[in-house]
DNA sequence: GAAGGTCAAGCGCA
DNA sequence: CTGCGCTTGACCTT
């Protein structure tokens, strides 16, 4: 832990720092029961969609499920508006959409990439919601020759990234060779 | 509407 | 062992 909020009541860690909050992270915002009970309900109940992307002369899976949803109609039988209520109470913005990503197991991941900076509202924060098996997410910055660094993402945390931190820095979760079960992230953004 | 950026798998390297 | 950089090319923006 490097650094604590004196006025908050949930401890979080700078992971990087900016004029807008760079990267926090709340390893424990969620209680455990409560983030697995939401991990089988969307899960099970989310609108999972496979992508699929040319690579060389074949097509290939993206390797992850997602789902997308817009706040202003989201499904009753889905847990994501009490989710949004637990993620505003500790960074307030006016977040109008989630995105859903499962990843099934060690094969699947994303790519090292930063959050398309048209489709988010300058100075607006990114909130990133963790449920299932932890998974480690790397981020480094753009420029420069600093090694990425890695986080663990437990079930039941809090990424927060600022806009600013999309243009200094990316974020990947890397495939991995270990068994791990499935991961959950759940991403409320501000878009324009 | 155009086109510069994205991002998949696998290989080779340090 | 594992992170990383490089490769090609269809599809972009919810």
């Amino acid at each position: 832990m490097n650094a604590c909020d004196l006025f908050s009541s949930a401890p979080y860690r700078v992971v990087v720092d900016d004029e807008e909050g760079g990267i926090r992270y709340w390893p424990d915002v969620i209680g455990p029961a409560q983030a697995q009970a939401w991990f089988e309900r969307l899960r099970d109940g989310a609108h999972w969609q496979q992508q699929r992307r040319p690579m060389y002369e074949r097509v290939v899976d993206v390797p992850r499920l997602q789902a997308w949803y817009g706040l202003e109609e989201l499904p009753q039988a889905l847990p994501l508006a009490a989710m949004q209520a637990a993620v505003q109470a500790l960074v307030p913005a006016p977040y109008n959409t989630v995105g859903l990503n499962l990843y099934r197991d060690g094969r699947d991941s994303v790519a090292m990439h930063h959050d398309k900076l048209h489709t988010l509202v300058p100075r607006q924060p990114i909130a990133l919601v963790s449920l299932g098996a932890p998974r480690r997410m790397n981020i480094r910055p753009k420029h420069g020759q600093a090694r990425a660094v890695g986080i663990d993402l437990m079930p039941g945390s809090l990424l927060v990234m600022s806009h600013a931190s999309q243009i200094t820095h990316e974020h990947g979760i890397p495939k991995t060779t270990r068994a791990v079960g499935p991961r959950m992230s759940a991403v409320f953004r501000v878009r324009p």
